[in-house]
RNA sequence: GGAGAGGUGGCAGAGCGGUUGAAUGCGGCGGUCUUGAAAACCGCAGAACGCGAUGAGCGUUCCGGGAGUUCGAAUCUCCCCCUCUCCUCCA
């Protein structure tokens, strides 16, 4: 969520982030239009209330209260009810009164992008800042990863249907070790880089997934279970962020840095028709998730560690990619500025999205209330960090594709082999 | 699912319906002392929002959340939420 101050003081920076995400900035208008309102009602409330305050006070005072509180009868009751006229429309456009429209309006606006993000409508406008590796080239038609993985019999999309209807997968075998070891590979590069492990729950509350920003945009996206109103996580950057709502944390104990392995499930109602087959897009899938937790100053440079951090893996691991600056209008709603991280996939001759590094500044810690102390005493939010360290499926699906060899074995990369404990995936 | 206990400031922990925004302890900040540090001692310190110049200052609200009683509620009533303990069930 902004911060209303910010819109309040510096509106055309905010026209001017939402224009360059293809939004319309008339709703800034709209907002200072209600606030001021809100705050005139505010201003009429308190000053009322004040005189009140002021009235039961000298009661407190007199010798005989019961006389003064009589006495005093008629001017308290006539307050009363300024009180509760002034109160009623104050709570009509409160910034933090649950259904008021000003609230809505706050709710919907993504986070202000930072100046340093590329201008552009659409993912073909991100731009490409550095390309790692180059694409194979294979003397033998090679072929995309849920022809190999059948083949193979390590990943059965068949009696996923069967069990649970489309866009789920079997891991079998070898398939089902080597999305083991990924994770186990990706935890311990973590570890080593100073995240500390989580494991977390998958369900989470409806206020949890509220303060990470989750649901004012993406709620039809998420699973639910209407009884308990616990949410499935869509991703490990929910629990991890949400690890420190409503939480001061001791500016000592800045950066935090969080790893969790944990599933993720979405509804993907939106991508009806999209990446039908194979791994690319699930409603379940396994993720290495990174977050931290740092001081506003530190947060761009904290980006740039993360995103080496998410892009050292492939490069491990020896797959071929590319690191995309992503343009304003595909940044996503919580982030200011995002990097993603695109692996080679031949069976799509393109490079495809295996990590998203965001830098949502405060957006998050100010919703989730996760604030630090300034030197000079003052509470602040937090500015939060997550991306993939990696997404597990696509990893797996870009090694078997890229690594294929024409007799449909695939070779295991050598930094994974003490993981795999198999130097190549075969059919058994 | 059943029974009980409790939710107060960064933490711990007091609080007869009327200067209690809240004692006390720890922690924090500033100072005295010290070559320095520790200890000791003295002092300062809650948060959100609004007005104001992003200052001084002023005001309103806040003791889990919401309604109510009252001139006045942390303190009384009702509802909800959460946590803890015990029992039951269970990986």
């Amino acid at each position: 969520m902004l911060d209303i101050v910010v819109i309040r003081r510096d509106p055309d920076r905010v026209r001017c982030s939402l224009r360059r995400r293809g939004l319309d900035p008339s709703v800034v208008d709209e907002v200072l239009r209600m606030d001021s309102e809100y705050r005139s009602a505010l201003a009429s409330v308190e000053e009322t209330k004040a005189e009140k305050n002021r009235l039961s006070g000298e009661i407190g005072k007199a010798r005989d209260k019961a006389a003064a509180a009589a006495a005093a009868r008629p001017t308290l009751d006539g307050l009363a009810e300024r009180i509760a006229r002034a109160e009623e429309r104050a709570r009509a456009f409160a910034p933090d009164e649950a259904g008021s429209p000003l609230r809505a309006l706050l709710e919907q606006m993504p986070n202000l992008l930072d100046d340093s993000v590329p201008d552009g409508r659409g993912e073909e406008d991100n731009v490409v800042l550095r390309t790692w590796g180059t694409p194979p080239s294979f003397d033998f038609p090679p072929k995309p990863h849920w022809e190999l993985g059948e083949t193979l019999d390590v990943i059965d999309f068949q009696r996923a249907r069967h069990l649970s209807g489309s866009r789920f997968s079997v891991l079998k075998g070898q398939g089902a070790r080597l999305s083991r070891a990924l994770v186990q590979f990706f935890l311990d590069r973590a570890n080593a880089r100073g995240y500390v492990e989580v494991a977390p729950p998958y369900l989470v509350t409806r206020s949890t997934m509220w303060s990470t920003g989750q649901l004012s945009k993406f709620a039809d996206a998420m699973f639910r279970d209407a009884d308990t109103d616990l949410y499935l996580i869509p991703t490990a950057e929910v629990p991890l962020t949400a690890l420190h709502r409503d939480e001061i944390l001791d500016v000592d104990t800045l950066p935090r840095k969080y790893v969790a392995y944990t599933a993720c499930f979405r509804k993907e109602a939106g991508a009806a028709g999209k990446d039908t087959r194979g791994l690319v897009r699930q409603h379940q899938f396994d993720k290495v998730e990174l977050v931290w937790l740092c001081e506003p100053d530190r947060s761009f440079e904290a980006l740039e560690q993360l995103l080496g951090d998410a892009s050292s893996l492939l490069q491990e691991l020896e797959l071929p990619h590319r690191i995309v600056a992503v343009c304003s209008n595909d940044v996503g709603f919580n982030g200011a500025k995002q990097y993603d991280v695109e692996v080679w996939l031949p069976s799509a001759n393109t490079y495809r999205e295996i990590s998203s590094c965001s830098n949502c500044t405060d957006f998050q810690g100010r919703r989730a209330g996760i604030r630090f102390r300034t030197a000079k005493g003052k509470l602040q939010p937090v500015h939060t960090l997550n991306g993939s360290g990696l997404a597990i499926g696509r990893t797996l699906l870009a090694i078997v594709e890229n690594f294929q060899h024409k007799d449909g074995t695939v070779s295991i990369p050598p930094a994974l082999r003490p993981y795999t404990r198999f130097d190549a995936l075969r059919r058994e």
